[in-house]
DNA sequence: TTGTAAGCGTTATCAG
DNA sequence: CTGATAACGCTTACAA
């Protein structure tokens, strides 16, 4: 790797005067149960530190069969939840002994299945994902191979275990305040409707609908792709559609919500906008929109938290069950 | 790793009826080099291929002395313009047969320590850093270890080879035009003076008045961190000093914009907020805000690309330069 | 209480 | 053209 001579535990060991065997048990914690004196275990200890021994990785790795690291593959970096869930795991990670490997799928399955082989050439012991597909066969055959936790998005109708945020739950909480307030009209801008954050997210509106007796018109309902210029598109063809603007507006995601916005910018400044902005996922800067914009807010810490420790029950061999993580909402036009 | 049963390249090298010194050959496409029979070659690759053949990692790189990762620090991931700096290396990496760790150091030095200390116990091959300090000893001890490149902040009057942004360049012109539209005022807001963007974009800054004949007041020059609400405070603190706002605001980072924004939004929505709005670094949602804001924007690619080529070269024991990498200015206020 | 030796899966050197 | 064999650095039975 360098030019600089690594030492080893061999070089370790005999500088204390000892065998690598003795060594090796004092580094890993093993002299108690090997009942090693305690003046050996201290001069073997302070050799290693006057050196910086750092134990060789690969060697460890490959006598254990344990790389000590981990994956995960989120769709972009660029989209701030899932940034501040790799942040999250990075740290969680490291403070647990292993290493992360962050790796980007664009939100396209080629890629997420050459990123994924990668991984696994890498041996890394355990997968956390966040899907781009509905696929099914092939996450269960990942699964098969070691610990695999979905983060974020679950595969529908598979028992492949999740860690999901409360979607519907606080979906439905927002449309049904907004609805509370009077409104009767919400435009829904969704991304694919085979994703689950798309389904869920309707459940949650819908829902909301229902239970005021009401039903949402589904010509207000859109579902392209998580893309900006979705959200612009779908924002466009409602307003064509309608002659003007509804009076509310639901954006599945902040990216959808971006395209809106642009929309709305771009067309009249913001003059005849609907006084209703929801979304789901949240941005500092949404702070100083012209129109408060009350959002759903992910987790991020507890996705990460509650993934890593399932990933490790498994390692641990333990049987691990799905979670849902509550989401709250970021109420900027308080009106609850 | 798990209880999956790994095919060794001994499996491989029975199955094809040879021995697995023949199979390492061909595996690694050696062939021709060795001169293997073409049949022989054919066998062997058919049936690598059939059974998903996959070298082990460890072994590998126990015996080559190389790890075939590398480290990327930055301090977090939640600030787009590292987060797309990360996606960049990560899949730039990828194609080049590495695999990137990507950490976070939260700005703070003991955290860089730490996380740069266990990168350097996986043995990662080259370690590319956004660093959070002005400690050259520190980066030039781990220089010495293995290469490094610094990233997007460089240490001051330090032969370290970095690859960073022509900031002080884009300043200037978006200063100097700004100068040109008769505004004879303008706040700067920065963070902590010791890190090389601070200097560089200050220094532009300064230069643009210099070239006018006039220099900046520098009671309007403000200085704490990059964090949101230091960006908030300053602006509350020139808004006090001068009874008003000022004509025009820069803010060296998008952190501080946020704050910025964030003072006038909440002091009177922007009604009498300077026309000039300029900032550093860029993001999607300033298309909607009430304000045009004309931004440096950084050209992550770039950076990504120029910092590789250049770990890569280090590890091929090639001398290296540092890099300016050209950034522009996203005008959204057409006055140019 | 400590040492010896056998592997983990590769690659590289040397003989055939 | 191909096959033994010896490392790489570490852990862990098994001996002493």
């Amino acid at each position: 790797m360098t030019n600089y001579q690594r030492l080893t535990i061999v070089d370790i060991a005999k500088l204390a005067g000892v065998s690598k065997t003795t060594a090796s048990m004092v580094l890993n914690g093993r002299a108690a149960q090997y009942r090693i004196a305690a003046s050996t275990v201290a001069r073997v200890q302070q050799v290693a530190a006057e050196h910086h021994f750092q134990p060789s990785a690969s060697a460890r790795s490959l006598r254990s069969r344990r790389s000590g690291t981990l994956g995960l593959v989120v769709p972009e970096l660029s989209n701030l939840a899932h940034a501040l869930l790799a942040q999250s795991l990075e740290a969680l990670c490291r403070d647990a002994g292993f290493q992360l490997f962050v790796v980007c799928s664009n939100d396209q399955t080629d890629t997420e299945i050459k990123a994924v082989e990668q991984l696994l050439a890498r041996q890394v012991d355990g997968l956390m994902l966040v899907p781009c597909s509905n696929n099914a066969k092939l996450y269960t055959k990942w699964s098969k191979r070691l610990p695999l936790v979905l983060v974020d998005r679950r595969v529908i109708d598979s028992p492949l275990p999740f860690v999901v945020s409360n979607a519907t739950e606080q979906v439905f909480t927002l449309i049904a305040q907004t609805l509370a307030q009077g409104v009767t009209e919400i435009a829904y801008f969704g991304g694919q409707m085979d994703l689950s954050p798309s389904v869920d997210r309707l459940a949650g509106f819908q829902r909301a609908w229902q239970e005021r007796g009401l039903t949402a018109k589904p010509q207000l309902i859109f579902h392209r792709d998580y893309h900006q210029q979705s959200g612009y598109a779908m924002m466009a063809e409602c307003f064509t559609q309608l002659g003007r603007y509804p009076e509310a507006v639901f954006a599945a995601s902040i990216s959808l919500l971006e395209g809106v916005l642009a929309f709305m910018n771009e067309h009249d400044q913001f003059k005849t906008a609907p006084q209703y902005l929801l979304s789901f996922d949240d941005h500092r800067l949404l702070d100083c929109m012209p129109r408060p914009i009350n959002t759903v807010v992910q987790d991020s810490a507890q996705l990460a938290a509650q993934s890593l420790a399932r990933i490790i029950a498994l390692l641990a061999g333990e049987a691990i069950e799905s979670a849902w993580v509550p989401a709250h909402i970021n109420w900027r036009d308080s009106y609850c």
